[in-house]
DNA sequence: ATAATCCATTAACATTATTCATGTGAAGAT
DNA sequence: ATCTTCACATGAATAATGTTAATGGATTAT
């Protein structure tokens, strides 16, 4: 009933002092302002401009209209501006999921400069997926998963972002930390350490322990990779993490790496994406820079 | 462009499911919300929803443009019920114009039942008029004005709301305190006080003073009614006032009314307004209130 | 499977909005 | 005074929008 265009009538009178010109800024006729307006009073059932000659004076009812056009009409020119920005990607809201937990600390890496180049994008990460991370790409939970197990899916598209070596990690003078690979046999008398996620999820198990038929003395979950590392210095336990992540944190604690196996536990971390969403252009923008900005350390491996 | 229909569907589907559901709610056909918003989405360059089987899925723009909806058409909606109420005449200013100095302290009385019986009505009282108080009522600058000299002329209205008589009120012992009545004469050795008005829209001027060619000893203007009867009551001098002003102060202070010639001066107030006003529901009831409310000691000089 | 529900689309038609051409009255200039 | 200009009103023609009705495709419920 009190449409856009009333409220711009209104307002644009005010502003230019008649209907004429009111007309010519908001690119109609004078005659089509004249019947809407004359609409509108009839619907209301009241007066808004006094015709007073060839000049029009706001009734209280004008008045009031005046000032709710005020208040609206730049919220409605705000709003259009945004979704201008947000429909040519300059704005909007990346929906990160992890899949990965010590992939943060690369991920953080990556989207600092993103937040950089794009001031408009708000980046939000998660970690708990009801479904999994796929389940949460495919049920819009987020619009981004960083994942070690790429799942080739029509509609989804995964890009890998860098490789890594899976190392086991121990302390600097463990009896472990001078050998050149491990077996599996190694780790029968070793606590291990590993994030709380299922040992299938676990590529130490799936690719090192399990085929060999072996298990550790004891498995302990801990959720942070600090205090992990922690544990780790402190001669708790040893722990499977990614090469680059295990030098990273060598500069600090007394920790060696390992490798597992003779040619060691080869990784590669993906950029999971829908493709519907190819036409983002900061989520292009974002996996373009994964790409390019993989760690530093992981070139040691290749 | 972006028009409140738009935002009335994104929201009436958010709150419905279906667009089937909100184009019951908005009175509209399923077909016609089907193009409106295809013309939307192509206007914008982007979907608003992700069409799923047969449920919609918002997108980020979709969710931006809820956001606005849930902020805006409350707005608009409230902005409706408030006219609505304006034009019954339930809510509005009443602004009122003051050419009667004493007056106002009647006015209190009977605007202080009005704002009681009009929550939604604001009082708001002016004394100074550029072009006098009936420039103002045509000028839109008051929509009431109480004066004491009606000026029929087409598209106002006065409305006569108390008669009174205009007396000469003088300290108790004061020589003239004890006579029945005072001719001109008697004041060409007094002190006159009166509000700073000119003297020809002085009443004790034009149909008491200038008529017998006599000008009083002294004349001073004072802005407020209390402190010019405060000097009275000392003995600095005289002032011309409604006798019902008078009887009012008397208790308070030792005064005496005394009627000017042998006839006394009678007075009336008008309400004057607008013809084009005349379906201003407040403004007649207070037209209304006034007449019925007038002062208690008016009518001892009918 | 079957039926029901929902969105998209099409076409004829109805309604509403806008334009175009014109009229009227007020203000200002000559 | 008369003329010109300006601004709003009006009515008919035209364009835009919504309705009705029918249909298809897809999904969900029974």
């Amino acid at each position: 009933m009190l449409e856009r265009i009333h409220l711009a009538v209104i307002q644009a009178v005010d502003q230019h002092g008649s209907l004429t010109a009111a007309a010519r800024r908001l690119h109609l006729t004078q005659s089509a302002l004249s019947h809407t307006i004359r609409k509108l009073e009839h619907n209301l059932g009241t007066a808004i401009w006094l015709r007073e000659g060839r000049s029009l004076r706001l009734t209280q009812t004008g008045e009031y209209l005046l000032s709710i056009a005020n208040r609206v009409l730049p919220q409605l020119e705000h709003a259009e501006s945004k979704l201008k920005q947000m429909v040519q990607g300059e704005r909007g809201t990346l929906r990160i999921g992890m899949e990965c937990h010590p992939c943060y600390q690369w991920l953080l890496k990556v989207v600092s400069p993103f937040l950089e180049h794009w001031p408009d994008v708000d980046v939000d990460v998660k970690q708990k997926f009801q479904f999994g991370g796929v389940g949460a790409l495919l049920g819009y939970e987020i619009d981004l998963l960083v994942t070690p197990d790429p799942f080739y899916k029509t509609g989804l598209r995964f890009d890998p972002v860098f490789d890594y070596e899976q190392v086991l990690v121990v302390p600097d003078h463990h009896p472990l930390a001078a050998r050149s690979y491990l077996n599996a046999e190694d780790l029968r008398n070793q606590v291990l350490l590993t994030y709380p996620v299922p040992p299938d999820r676990l590529d130490i198990y799936m690719q090192f322990l399990n085929p060999a038929g072996v298990v550790p003395k004891r498995h302990k979950t801990i959720e942070t990779t600090d205090i992990m590392l922690q544990m780790v210095a402190s001669g708790r336990g040893v722990a499977a993490l990614p090469r680059w992540l295990a030098e990273e944190y060598s500069t600090r604690l007394p920790l060696k790496a390992v490798r597992l196996g003779r040619k060691g536990i080869a990784k590669q971390i993906y950029l999971g994406s829908r493709e519907s969403d190819g036409d983002i252009e900061y989520l292009n923008a974002f996996i373009q820079l994964a790409r390019s900005h993989e760690h530093p350390a992981a070139g040691t491996h290749r």
